[in-house]
DNA sequence: TACTCGTTTCCTTATATATCTGACATAG
DNA sequence: CTATGTCAGATATATAAGGAAACGAGTA
């Protein structure tokens, strides 16, 4: 079973904002210091995911736990632009989800120095000492699985959940081939 | 050699995962 | 003063974004 623990969404607005004159408008909920970084951020609240904001009209969405959550943070954020009088309706140009970060659980302890030979050393990294995962990019999948000794997996870079779904279930396959033994 | 222009890299944010390190704290 | 304990911060992954800095190459 696959988990959707991250979503990462980006979208755009046709139009340029003067991020200092939101920021004083939208003071309760903006956090802009562009000293620091040139994105505004916009949090409702400490649980709410994170909106981005560019000069460019173009935001990013991160921290939601699903495609729905992220959606309707989104409509949040073009609501109080509306309300403020800071873009209007017609402004509102694309949005799309970029990352899917997942995790999954394998129920079973992995010999991750094995798996790494198993699975291939041109498509896996694994150096204990400087991280404890070993890092897979399948070649028939557009995305990265960290897997952990513990059974833990954690799967990055899907565009679509059914990608990491079947880059999970592909992984889970050819686990029990390979440490079939273990 | 000096300057310009294009490319590349880093920064920041969220999130799970696990391992080690360094900085503190508190107890004995 | 030393022992153990706790906690935060790297380490690595993907991804969008804009700006700054660094860097290589080409020209005068």
């Amino acid at each position: 079973m696959v988990e959707v623990v991250n979503v990462v969404a980006s979208g755009a607005l046709d139009v340029e904002l003067d991020l200092e004159a939101v920021a004083r408008d939208l003071d309760d909920v903006v956090d802009y210091d562009p000293e620091k970084y040139p994105g505004a951020y916009v949090r409702f609240g400490g649980d709410e995911p994170l909106v981005t904001l560019y000069r460019t009209g173009k935001y990013i969405i991160t921290g939601a736990s699903s495609e729905a959550e992220a959606g309707q943070l989104r409509e949040k954020f073009l609501t109080l632009l509306h309300r403020h009088g800071i873009v209007s309706a017609a402004e509102d140009a694309w949005f799309t989800v970029q990352n899917y970060v997942c995790m999954a659980d394998m129920e079973r302890s992995v010999n991750l120095s094995a798996l790494a030979i198993g699975l291939g050393l041109e498509v896996t990294e694994y150096e204990p000492e400087q991280f404890p995962g070993l890092v897979y990019r399948p070649h028939d999948h557009a995305c990265v699985l960290l897997v952990f000794a513990t059974g833990k997996v954690v799967i990055t870079g899907a565009q679509e959940t059914e990608s990491a779904e079947a880059a999970f279930a592909a992984f889970r396959d050819s686990i029990e081939t390979l440490l079939a033994d273990e």
